[in-house]
DNA sequence: GATTCTTCATAGAG
DNA sequence: CCTCTATGAAGAAT
């Protein structure tokens, strides 16, 4: 179970601050001993959390947000006064997410707390009418200055919050990538300034109350990120309450919402924005803001102030601060991403002399211990892998291309913990091996004629048309939204290689490495940065039909049969809650999967995938080469950003002792 | 409350 | 590559 620390009386009793080697959950104990009136968790939330967990059992993309979603009464100030008890120390955002689903499940709409930006009921008739003014909204979009801090997260909270998480930052990319899109079909190939969809996405999120975690200001990680995790805009730091100012490299709790009158850093970002900045990975010196000219040239002494000001003031009762890297990073979109590396301590603070020659004050932060591994060093290990990977790792791969070229991208085997070199025995397959008579459908002639490449605003596109309008991919080979099936143009095409709708049939992208773990036996992963919605890889196998799979003498423990792959496309990218006039065409779906693939002699790196029931890939079903709708390919696209080197996951849709790959791999 | 100020963004042009 | 500029949005301060 979760509880929240509460850490508005920590004026009573300062504390030295004395450099820390413990874990955050330590530092809340800490906490303890200093804060007096330590609150105890409400009981109420005891009974309250089985009830949320059963909420979101069943959660879709669709339940998410319900059509007679959240627009906000014209005047809060007049609203009913909240009928949630113990708002106080409830942990008022799993509450309103907890709201939301409710509300969108059982169309019942309750009020609730309008400071928690939760469903409100409004007339049809004054939502018609009405455009909310702006102040009214500002107020109820403010943050929350109460200081708590989350503990004792259960394993099932945090697999709970991890996947409110995911969803809000799958909705956030998908409506910042569909406006870019948009844009551009408006405005045709012209010139002009792209939009900018990481804003759109922010301020739509935050019209529809999605922002997460701004009922109380968070000290300590935040429930559902994860040490590592990657992001590709300032923006969704803020939807996801990792770091609330949108340019601003340090995030406190102003003197105007402090308890006691004294702002508390609780975030900071080290970009590389101040000269004066060290960072050597576990320590850090940072520079506090302030004293620079419109161009970044530091022209004045820096004043105890502001940011500055709170993070001397965290420093003094040892609140530890979050920090979040950000790096020039080739290869993804925005060329910058940023990492969140954990918990650190502030050591010491002093004002110096900087480079330009300046006051600036100084704080010397040191991680705090016992945490995952810092997710800017994999990220640079990785970067060092993929320029000189032998020299970075000299021993442990025991193939640096297992696809022995047949994929464009090298498929690496990395082994450093037993002897054991399976994958090597396989043949390895490109491609499913369909039937031929996969091949001898009537419809295989059809193609669209877009000799100088398809263009989906105009109607002529035929490819356009069988996917219901619309491609599936940006211009990037992103995809937009899950379908139950996805058409790419094909041989009978006339358009270019290039075209936008040839995505999953160029194959790999990314260098993907099958490795050898303690925990999962074989488990693949990758040393790029995958973004979410990117294509990864088919999972090829030789297609049985049920007839040859029935008289297949094989264990069929063997076979994998992809039926039984969760349909997670459907969580991937549907907005019709968000935009109300979103009109959603009718997809063409196909008859189920009936099927089996034999993976026992050829296969690829997909069979060597782990099962996970919150996984980061996805299944997709797609055609280019052949039109037959009872053989689609099965593409795997990520889900959510996929940090290098951690462990791609799939949930291959049974129970949990049964994996797939543990059955058919080792 | 409304307005001003500040800010380790972003995208594109030169 | 770099440097510069326009646009922008949120939150803090006033």
């Amino acid at each position: 179970m979760s509880s929240v620390v509460p850490l508005q009386d920590l004026n009573l009793c300062p504390v030295s601050s004395t450099p820390s080697t413990s874990t955050a959950a330590d530092a809340a104990t800490d906490t303890a001993l200093r804060v007096p009136k330590l609150e105890p968790v409400d009981p109420s939330f005891a009974t309250y959390l089985p009830q949320q967990q059963l909420q979101l059992q069943e959660p879709t993309q669709d339940a998410l947000f319900s059509d007679s979603t959240p627009e906000l009464p014209l005047d809060l100030q007049n609203a009913p006064p909240p009928q949630i008890p113990d708002q106080d120390s409830l942990y008022s955002e799993f509450h309103r997410v907890s709201e939301l689903f409710r509300a969108a499940l059982n169309g019942d709409i309750e009020v609730v707390d309008p400071d928690s930006r939760a469903i409100v009921p409004v007339s049809s008739e004054e939502n018609a009418i009405v455009v909310p003014r702006p102040a009214a909204r500002k107020k109820a979009f403010t943050r929350s200055g109460e200081l708590v801090r989350v503990t004792d997260m259960s394993m099932k909270d945090q697999l709970l919050f991890r996947d409110v998480v995911r969803r809000t930052r799958m909705v956030y990319d998908v409506i910042r990538i569909q406006a870019v899109v948009e844009e551009e079909r408006r405005r045709g190939e012209n010139l002009g300034r792209r939009a900018r969809g990481d804003l759109r996405a922010a301020s739509l999120m935050r019209e529809r109350g999605l922002w997460l975690n701004r009922d109380k200001r968070i000290v300590g990680s935040i429930p559902g990120v994860q040490i590592g995790d990657m992001f590709f805009f300032r923006m969704e730091l803020c939807v996801v309450g990792l770091h609330g100012q949108p340019q601003a490299g340090i995030d406190y709790v102003p003197i105007s919402q402090s308890s006691n009158g004294e702002p508390i850093a609780t975030s900071i970002i080290v970009s590389g924005g101040y000269e004066d900045d060290e960072d050597a990975g576990d320590a850090i010196v940072y520079t506090g803001h302030g004293g620079q000219d419109k161009l970044s040239r530091q022209c004045e002494h820096q004043k105890l102030e502001g940011g500055n000001l709170a993070m001397e003031r965290s420093m003094h009762y040892g609140i530890e601060v979050r920090v979040i890297r950000g790096f020039r990073y080739e290869g993804c979109i925005g060329h910058k991403v940023y990492v969140y590396d954990g918990l650190y301590k502030i050591l010491d603070c002093w004002f110096d002399v900087g480079k330009s020659g300046f006051g600036v004050y100084k704080y010397k932060l040191l991680r705090i211990e016992g945490q995952p591994e810092l997710g800017s060093a994999i990220l640079k290990f990785a970067q060092s892998l993929r320029t000189n990977l032998l020299a970075t790792r000299p021993s442990g791969y025991v193939s640096l291309d297992i696809s022995n070229k047949k994929e464009n991208v090298a498929v690496l085997l990395f082994n450093d913990i037993d002897n054991d070199h399976d994958p090597l025995y396989y043949e390895y397959l490109v491609g499913t091996v369909f039937p031929p008579h996969a091949f001898n459908q009537t419809s295989n002639g059809t193609g669209c004629d877009c000799v100088s490449g398809c263009i989906e605003s105009s109607d002529s596109c035929l490819c356009a048309m069988k996917n219901g309008g619309e491609f599936a991919y940006d211009q990037n080979g992103i995809l937009l939204k899950g379908k139950p099936v996805i058409f790419e143009c094909g041989p009978c095409c006339a358009c270019p290689p290039s075209c936008r709708n040839r995505v999953t049939q160029k194959g790999l992208r990314s260098r993907l490495e099958v490795f050898r773990s303690r925990e999962t036996g074989w488990g693949v992963r990758s040393l790029d940065l995958i973004q979410a919605g990117a294509f990864i890889c088919e999972y090829t196998g030789v297609v049985l039909t049920r007839e040859q799979a029935h008289i297949f003498t094989m264990n069929g423990d063997s076979l994998i049969y992809p039926n039984r792959f969760s349909e997670r496309w459907a969580e991937w990218g549907d907005l019709s809650q968000i935009y109300s006039d979103y009109a959603r065409p009718s997809y063409p779906s196909i008859p189920p999967l009936d099927f089996a693939m034999d993976v026992s002699r050829m296969r690829n790196v997909a069979c060597y995938m782990s099962h996970s029931s919150s996984p980061n890939v996805m299944v997709q079903c797609v055609f280019y080469d052949h039109n037959n709708v009872m053989f689609p390919h099965l593409m795997l696209f990520a889900m959510e950003n996929i940090p290098p080197l951690r462990e791609l996951s799939l949930d291959y849709g049974v129970a949990d002792e049964w994996t797939g790959k543990l059955a058919i791999c080792n």
